[in-house]
DNA sequence: TTATTTAATTCACGACCAGAATTAATAGTG
DNA sequence: CACTATTAATTCTGGTCGTGAATTAAATAA
């Protein structure tokens, strides 16, 4: 009935093995006495907590001896995670590519796949059977039980009850239980979530700081994506994944959205939302199907050269972002943004009209100095994001049933 | 470094006596097997942990023997919340009013003071005097140590890091450390919160599901306020009680709002929006301090007897805050939505504008049926909600230090 | 009175973590 | 080169926790 469910003392060990685990995924190899500071745990019990978890192979301990010409008295022991313990498995699915890697338990990429396929020609079966063979061609021959985990990621919406991918504009049927159909056939824990989401997990070391633990990361692709990190939490919708952003209106009865409304945030901020007012068509034309990075390029090219029309197809991106954000911060209060996309100087020319909305539309005076961060390259982050997500799965998998859990390979 | 602070077994000790006085708190006067049934502790635990608590005064358990011509077997006992352990008060600041009340440890109230002012005359050290003078009115005179806490609820936005009052419209000072000076003043624990986050409190045991356990509560009032249980949980901003809804923007340059910007949800759909309107101000006038009660009613009884422009205001209101909550959906899922406010019938009022302006803005089909709930008066539930929170806050201190917190007095 | 039934408590046990004591492994020192 | 100082990690000891089994408590039914 309540939320915690920390009620027996061993559930109590695994809540403390999961904490070693995570320190040591966020801070990489670290000493007994780091992992001590870290946790708050006394050097018992972690010694006690780690020589278990090497015993099952989930961590390696490695007497660092001899090189450096280290201080006086007992040299430090080396905990690393145990790459051997296991395997996980990321998909990811653009709109032009489907992508899986196995990534070991210390995440390292062993075996990537890819497939150029533009996924809104394929049908459900055919999806799904490209998925399933994309995962194949990655699972490791000679010990098939070793992999632990299946992170699926894409553009569009996800249900969380479920793990189904509810819609997404890149793929043409909607409900799809992709979860439950990974699950079945491949007999392993399937977690499902769109790019925001997982980008937020990307960003979440650089982003949350000791003091300001939430932050938001808006997505510009071929829509207007938002992901949220609350009180160090990653944050959702109640059934969904939700946090449509870029679905807010922006002007009543204005451009036409890709989504069949009028005026969203989207239709001004996405890429083909841009393109088409740069290039003068109305703004009740049907939203194109995808916009090529060159023409992209091209445009930010224009609006540096002085293209007006360019320049004032990213300003009222830039107006529209602020709208969005304005709103956002009512609701949640200012906080941290990163902004993730093609090309930093798309951001340069929003910026202006953005901070120029956003402090008209908030009435506290909001200080702006230092809430935006960007980053160019999404993919990346994707990837990262993906593989931090799944391996945090497997944390928690190897933390609980501490008495078991020996399916690991030997190193 | 990380969320849960459950490391020890004397954590999971306080953990438990926690969830004791939770499960009790919620559903009153229980058996041990209920508390079992309830909590997912074994009897061995239930028991150690009730007689434990008993001995230090926190909890009675008293045989029921005799009445019932009970079934078979050895009756059961009834374990319950003793009243003597300790008292709390609450404090409640409206436009006109400053309320306090001594509530013992079960939840009843034993004293209760009120003096009626317009706050908003008073400067800042007449307003702490009032509000420090009524809390000595309450305070018990021969126990003083018996208090345990102080719980302050007032229109407006809160800032929970320092506990202070950061803008109220009732009051003239901005940002008042009133926790701290109030934790001095009595060397209590003294919390800040909003009347939308009280009300909430108040509203969970009825709005939150086993399925759906978040939503959201609309207090109509001078402003329009917002309050959020999310997965069980109540929901704030980043740093202040923050959820602005009304200050969502429904129309650009549109009608004055009492924060200064234009256009803002709640120049429609507050009590001084409506009033506005239908008297056929214009929307940029300055807008008035305070709406009676009873021209309020009177303009409900308009609108119900056809008068046009009455209907109008009200069907505008509707809208603005249809569109409101179709940015809260658009943001965090579609949730139950408790409408608290003056009169039902402002509700029936506003109802259908409200649902339609949903289901034209929401892009996925949203069903409504059962998503409205109305309470028609905002200030029992707003007391419930300080007494809900305060006495949680005792429950919480008093589960820890298991081994002494024998402060209470015997009953 | 005695058997039956149900509720709550007590007991014995294994698991947990922390602090103290101990062992391990190095660098400095005479 | 033996010995001490120093620091790191482990092991030992003790107290606490929650659980399942056994026991006690208190009522009704026969």
């Amino acid at each position: 009935m309540n939320e915690t469910n920390i009620i027996r003392s061993d559930d109590l060990r695994s809540e403390n093995r999961r904490r070693v685990l995570m320190s040591l995924r966020r801070h990489g190899a670290s000493t007994p006495s780091q992992i001590r500071r870290r946790t708050g745990l006394s050097a018992a019990s972690i010694s006690s907590l780690t020589s278990q978890m090497a015993d099952q192979h989930i961590l390696k301990s490695t007497r660092l001896s001899g090189h450096e010409p280290s201080t006086r008295g007992r040299p430090t022991t080396q905990i690393t995670l145990n790459p051997a313990a296991g395997y996980i498995i990321t998909l990811s699915l653009t709109i032009d590519l489907i992508k899986a890697q196995r990534v070991d338990y210390a995440g390292e990429i062993c075996s990537s796949t890819q497939q150029i396929q533009d996924t809104r020609q394929l049908n459900k079966s055919a999806l799904l059977d490209a998925l399933i063979q994309a995962i194949r061609q990655v699972l490791p021959v000679n010990e098939p039980n070793s992999v632990h985990h299946i992170g699926l990621g894409f553009q569009g919406i996800t249900e969380h009850a479920s793990g189904s991918l509810a819609w997404s504009p890149i793929i043409k049927n909607k409900n799809i239980p992709i979860g439950k159909i990974l699950t079945d056939e491949f007999s392993l824990p399937v977690s499902v979530y769109n790019d925001c989401r997982l980008i937020t997990d990307a960003l979440r070391d650089e982003m949350v700081k000791p003091d300001i633990n939430s932050f938001a990361a808006i997505l510009f692709s071929h829509g207007v994506g938002l992901g949220l990190y609350l009180d160090g939490k990653p944050f959702s919708g109640t059934r969904t994944s939700a946090l449509e952003l870029g679905h807010l209106r922006f002007e009543r009865n204005g451009a036409l959205c890709r989504c069949g409304k009028f005026g969203c945030i989207e239709a001004y901020a996405a890429n083909y939302g841009i393109e088409r007012l740069a290039c003068g068509q109305s703004i009740h034309d049907e939203p194109i199907g995808r916009v090529a990075t060159s023409d992209q390029l091209q445009l930010i090219g224009a609006a540096e050269a002085g293209d007006r029309a360019a320049i004032q197809a990213f300003t009222i991106a830039g107006a529209a972002i602020g709208e969005g954000l304005a709103s956002l911060f009512t609701l949640l209060d200012p906080m941290p943004v990163a902004l993730v996309g093609r090309d930093q100087r798309s951001f340069d020319l929003m910026r202006e009209p953005m901070e120029n909305t956003l402090t008209r539309e908030l009435r506290n005076d909001v200080d702006l100095a230092d809430l935006f961060h960007c980053f160019d390259e999404s993919e990346p982050l994707l990837e990262r994001g993906l593989i931090v997500n799944a391996l945090e799965s497997v944390d928690t998998q190897f933390a609980e049933n501490p008495a078991q859990s020996n399916t690991a390979i030997p190193s």
